[in-house]
DNA sequence: TCCATGACAAGAG
DNA sequence: GCTCTTGCCATGG
């Protein structure tokens, strides 16, 4: 049992569980106005590493509830998937949000990366 | 069953 | 700072 929040608990459940459903509980614990990277929520499920995040995003229904838009790569730039539609859709969200990128098209993770307290 | 691929990360050179 | 290499594993052909 790993303590995520004060009121948020996830079971360490290795085959019981899907892996999957323990990213997405991750992330949606994400609050709005901010953001995570692959390795940090791989390092939050340490039997989990950041291709399978990666892969857990990719594998995303579009109708998921799931915050995805908030989980961006180590380097606080946002990894799209395909070149042609929705293109920014996620830096979009996430400027709603009121998340600020830079000139490089990047996030400042010292102001709205995500901290965890364990 | 084997092989290639993929929204990644960290370390080495 | 950049490129290459390795780890890791679900998915599809």
């Amino acid at each position: 049992m790993k303590k995520i929040s004060d009121t948020f608990f996830i079971t360490e459940t290795k085959n019981e569980n899907p892996i999957y459903q323990q990213i997405y509980d991750i992330v949606r614990l994400i609050p709005e106005g901010k953001v995570a990277n692959y390795g940090q929520i791989a390092a939050m499920l340490a039997h989990c590493t950041p291709r399978m995040v990666g892969y857990a995003m990719a594998a995303l229904p579009s109708g998921s509830d799931v915050p995805w838009h908030r989980v961006i790569n180590s380097q606080g730039k946002i990894s799209q998937r395909a070149g042609g539609d929705g293109e920014n859709i996620q830096r979009l969200l996430l400027e709603t949000e009121g998340v600020e990128f830079d000139s490089n098209g990047s996030v400042d993770f010292s102001k709205v990366g995500w901290k965890v307290l364990k």
